[in-house]
RNA sequence: GGAGGGGUUCCCGAGUGGUCAAAGGGAACAGACUGUAAAUCUGUCGCCUCAGGCUUCGGAGGUUCGAAUCCUCCCCCCUCCA
């Protein structure tokens, strides 16, 4: 294979990560694969839970298509064992015990998202059970053996709680050495991951020299803030983007953004280059551009990105029509209702069965506040019976529009 | 093994016999304002065709005209000492 030669990768490899350690090493180890035509091993660790990836999710794929590009071999690795015990870190300590079936469906699903990124024949996916599962309890405690728990303490997370008294299972303890281990399994050469994976990553370093392997260079990537504009983009707060996400969607939720997110998303999720990253800065630090402008950019190259450009086009149409000139948008689902023998059909029941109210009373509340339209109207009465007979186009709250169908 | 502290509506958290569908905050949702931005203001925030009714405060019983609040048993969580 042709390669670019170590610096020229180097540069490439650079761009946009948080933190190598140590970049002497990863230096050193391009030089030697770039000599001897072997390809470096790249892992990344995935929850098997949650295969909704999201645009914060392709900081660091986009990293490992970088690799890919590069002629190194990427290694998606979902973790399922780990998965099974549930990961501990953070406040909730859920376990849920995941099927085989459910675990290779969420593989698949994975694979349908990754490979819109990175190149299916290039990529291996593998699984921790393949290791993880066979050990002995005897190889547990060897493993066990290679680390103290001064080292583990070292987490912040733990280190925090254990001053102020509250509680850190084995279990726990347990987790970063199961996830080190797997670099360990697959002799990685390098791993990448989010700057809050740091400390995971760093035990498989030095797990791996515990195992006599040279250690793997870790590689942070900033993690990307959700459309909330607070926390870390994820499924479960509910602040993503997700690359499956329909394309009115992604242009929509983009839209959504704090101002002060723009530069990142650009940066961090799309592929403008410096020049023009920088135009982008300039412009939003002077007052004479709208940013509104800039996000309106933003949300139509990640649609573009995920989708294509006609998508993108009519989604930002779609999108200045539906909430800038406050019109009907032209694509309105359909929703399938009963009428009752006076042909008529009460309009929190609607509510309710349209799934935007999660039952008539909230309809009712949604009602009374002035949230619904039906044609345009506002619709006041929570006593409102919808007939079958008329062309209705409903709209229920911000977003929400619906055109009555009858059931049969 | 010993001592003690808890489990309240999505989350945090008040409430110790009626005025409690349960303070306050957060989240969320709706409305106003807008650029579906942020900020702000207002309202809503158990269920039910809803001026009325019904079911909630870890679980099961009990006391009482009346229980989230008192009693009994059970389940679960946490802290400290060893």
């Amino acid at each position: 294979m042709t390669m670019l030669n170590p610096e020229k990768q180097l540069e490439l490899i650079k761009r946009g990560t948080v933190e190598i350690i140590r970049e002497e090493e990863l230096v050193d180890k391009l030089k030697e694969s770039y000599s001897t035509g072997k390809p470096l091993i790249i892992k990344q660790g995935f929850d098997p839970t949650a295969p909704d990836l999201h645009i914060g999710h392709m900081v660091s794929i986009n990293k490992l298509k970088t690799f890919q590009d590069l002629g190194h071999r990427v290694v998606f690795l979902i973790g399922d064992f780990t998965g099974m015990i549930g990961d501990p870190s953070g406040r909730t300590a859920t376990r849920r015990a995941m099927t085989r079936e459910q675990v290779v469906e969420n593989a698949e699903t994975y694979k349908k998202q990754v490979f819109k990124v990175l190149d299916p024949e290039k990529t291996v996916i593998d699984f921790n059970s393949r290791w993880c599962s066979p050990m002995k309890f005897e190889d547990v405690l060897s493993l066990t053996s290679r680390y103290t728990v001064a080292r583990i303490l070292e987490r912040d997370d733990f280190s925090k709680r254990y001053t102020e008294g509250r509680p850190i299972s084995i279990l726990e303890f347990m987790y970063p050495l199961v996830q080190g281990y797997d670099s360990v399994a697959l002799k990685a050469d390098v791993e990448l991951g989010g700057t809050d994976q740091k400390f995971n990553l760093l035990v498989g370093r030095d797990l791996q020299r515990e195992y006599g392997q040279a250690p793997q260079v870790v590689i942070t990537m900033p993690l990307l803030i959700g459309t909330d504009g607070v926390d870390k983009m994820s499924k479960s707060l509910g602040n993503y983007i997700a690359i499956e996400d329909p394309a009115d969607e992604i242009f929509g939720k983009t839209m959504s953004i704090p101002d002060s997110l723009i530069f990142d998303y650009f940066k961090l999720a799309t592929d403008v280059d410096e020049a023009e990253l920088a135009e982008i800065k300039k412009n939003l630090s002077s007052d004479k551009i709208n940013p509104m402008i800039l996000k309106k950019r933003l949300a139509w190259k990640l649609v573009e990105f995920y989708h294509d450009s006609d998508r993108a086009d009519k989604a930002k149409a779609n999108f200045e029509k539906q909430f800038s000139k406050r019109e009907v948008p032209d694509d309105v689902p359909v929703l399938a209702v009963e009428f009752d023998e006076n042909n008529q059909a009460w309009l929190p029941k609607v509510i309710c069965d349209s799934g935007v109210a999660s039952s008539s009373s909230a309809a009712i509340r949604l009602i009374k506040q002035g949230g619904v339209k039906i044609n345009n109207e506002t619709i006041n009465d929570k006593d409102h019976k919808i007939s079958g007979d008329d062309e209705v186009i409903i709209k229920i709250g911000k977003k929400n529009y619906f055109r009555i169908e009858k059931k049969n």
